[in-house]
DNA sequence: ATTTATTTTTTACGCGCGTAAATTTTTAGC
DNA sequence: GCTAAAAATTTACGCGCGTAAAAAATAAAT
């Protein structure tokens, strides 16, 4: 087609008819050059097609335009859908996100952020495993990179935490399940990976008492991030065994759920509100799946579209003033009743 | 802790008392130096926590260590799977995976390959979206980095295509529900953004006709990806208005299936192979949630363990030589049939 | 101890770009 | 048309590393 290969920023500053430096102003912001020049540039960038060689653009930088996503399972659809949200906000603003799954595993995390730390990000945004996370670790990572941990926190890391508010929620879904009929014992993993599960337990435990009411927890075993499963395997046992106290079950989080519910339905037993069901089954965190479920799943929302932006805002307050918090700000979201057929 | 701030590879080669060559020798081979000058290197790289930065490496570098991975939608979580397989298996080669999910979004697709232009990765592994795919745009880009496609396939564009073979597990599922009651109808979208979907299609349309059997395609209207939205919208339909023609439905995937279940539960119809069930409902793709639908769902299992394992290796085969394929191949895998409750 | 093969060191250049300083050109204001 | 301000150009250096070539040091083998 065209003549010269273009090989480098000088080669094509001289199709372009600008000087290299000028060009160079005009790929770190258009906007800084002259009008008529910037269109001398497009045009030659048409046709052409070259663009900058990022790693020589990033070497001497100090911070580059990327921004770290770090999500403790994205196989999970609740954290591809936040991931999904806080990656079109970076595009958004003109930044690179670089998403990075832990994939449940403690060393996968360690890895993710030593992949960060090379890659020097402006910022980044993190889920932590939790409870096996290596905390001094990403401490040490929060210090160097401007950091905003989002669904769990890790005390005094990153400059802020946004998260949803474990005790309004669980408040208001005990709450609910009171009102409309037996109180609810509490399904969830003994040894959950999640320390929202911890805060969740503890947030039933405290409402019911509150309420005068006596505070059941129903602990099922497994380890790793295969709730369902989990879920399906412990409720099985507890409704063919009997052990079920009351009608009414609050699950920890959905997907315990999907797998309650599931494996109620395979039990025969009828699930929802409906005069002939005998069981209740309420989950949290309104998971894509959860309006999908035998019976649909009532359950309390995550609001993931406010904790994406929030946290993006946040992390893009900081990197343009080049400054770190003040103070370690927590932000906590309320939760919001979805009423469905389950409970 | 330790005096000296190590800023690059000379202040690095000084501390460990070895030439600055020679450590970039060890960098990008630790096997090529001596075991004794391993040892010293590696001595001081627990003292002094430097390591090369990537950006000033790949400069000069025609292709980096970082291999592409590009996903139509990572929010499902079948594709959440598969990345997650093959991103392992990158890691373990000594490569660095570049995950991007194009969300469905054409657009998106074409950003993201643009995004790996930059990056110049030695490979990439690629599952393009399919009919909205601008196949023009893959093909050049296939031409310039060593791509493998899988899940589906762009004529022509590629080293090598990895995918199910659908004839063979339509035809499995088919056999199934026609030998063990009436004969199925096809449930699917008129619009499938996936190309697989025409490929089943045809398939069952081949297969029926073999059989003898008259096909019927039950097609509802839908765009995106929300397939479970998708298929409990049409499936309240079609059950609400009696307009299911046979007692047996085939869903073009185990999503459509998930939101027909949904429905079908709504709406009082048992599902299931049980004497008093008046409805069979069959998927396709194992889902990691099909296990838990209620009732559990019957369905063809994608193998994508085969699938990641042989496109990575195809790829990297393809890196060691720094050869391209001599011709194109195309490797279909077999689907198995997995029988549970639904039908 | 000598020869030979292997490895390391020394020296030096280049990659593609950011960026600073001084100079020249263009634009805007009157 | 003149002046001041804004923008572009010229020139030059540095970033952190890969890598080539020649010289020196080390290891292995006789």
């Amino acid at each position: 087609m065209d003549e010269p290969k273009i090989r480098n920023m000088e080669d094509f500053a001289t199709v372009s008819g600008i000087s290299r430096p000028t060009v160079s102003k005009y790929f770190n912001d258009p906007q800084s050059v002259r009008e008529s020049t910037r269109q001398r540039i497009e045009a030659a960038l048409e046709k052409f097609d070259y663009r900058p060689n990022m790693y020589a653009v990033n070497q001497n930088r100090r911070l580059t335009k990327n921004v770290g996503i770090v999500v403790p399972y994205l196989a999970d659809p609740f954290f591809a859908e936040i991931a999904r949200n806080i990656e079109n906000l970076v595009i958004e603003t003109g930044f690179r996100p670089i998403l990075l799954s832990s994939h449940g595993d403690p060393q996968q995390e360690i890895n993710n952020i030593e992949s960060l730390r090379s890659i020097k990000p402006a910022g980044v945004l993190m889920a932590p495993l939790g409870r096996l996370s290596d905390r001094e670790q990403i401490r040490a990572f929060c210090d160097d990179v401007p950091t905003v941990l989002f669904d769990n926190s890790i005390e005094s890391a990153g400059e802020a935490f946004f998260g949803m508010d474990n005790e309004q929620s669980i408040g208001l879904i005990v709450d609910y399940l009171c009102r409309t009929g037996e109180p609810p014992v509490f399904f969830e993993m003994r040894t959950p990976p999640n320390p929202n599960a911890f805060k969740r337990r503890n947030a039933y435990k405290g409402k019911m008492e509150r309420l005068g009411l006596e505070p059941v927890m129903l602990q099922v075993e497994g380890e790793g991030w295969d709730f369902e499963q989990i879920g399906f395997n412990g409720a099985s046992r507890l409704i063919s065994e009997g052990r079920l106290p009351t009608n009414t079950v609050l699950c920890s989080n959905d997907r315990l759920a999907i797998g309650f519910l599931s494996a109620a339905f395979e039990l025969g037993r009828k699930v929802g509100i409906e005069p002939d069901c005998t069981l209740r089954v309420a989950g949290h965190d309104d998971h894509p799946f959860s309006r999908f479920t035998c019976p649909r799943l009532t359950t309390v929302s995550q609001d993931y579209t406010s904790i994406a932006q929030k946290s993006v805002e946040t992390l893009f307050s900081l990197i343009d003033s080049g400054q770190r918090a003040p103070s370690r700000v927590t932000t906590l979201f309320d939760g919001r009743l979805v009423m469905r057929g389950s409970a």
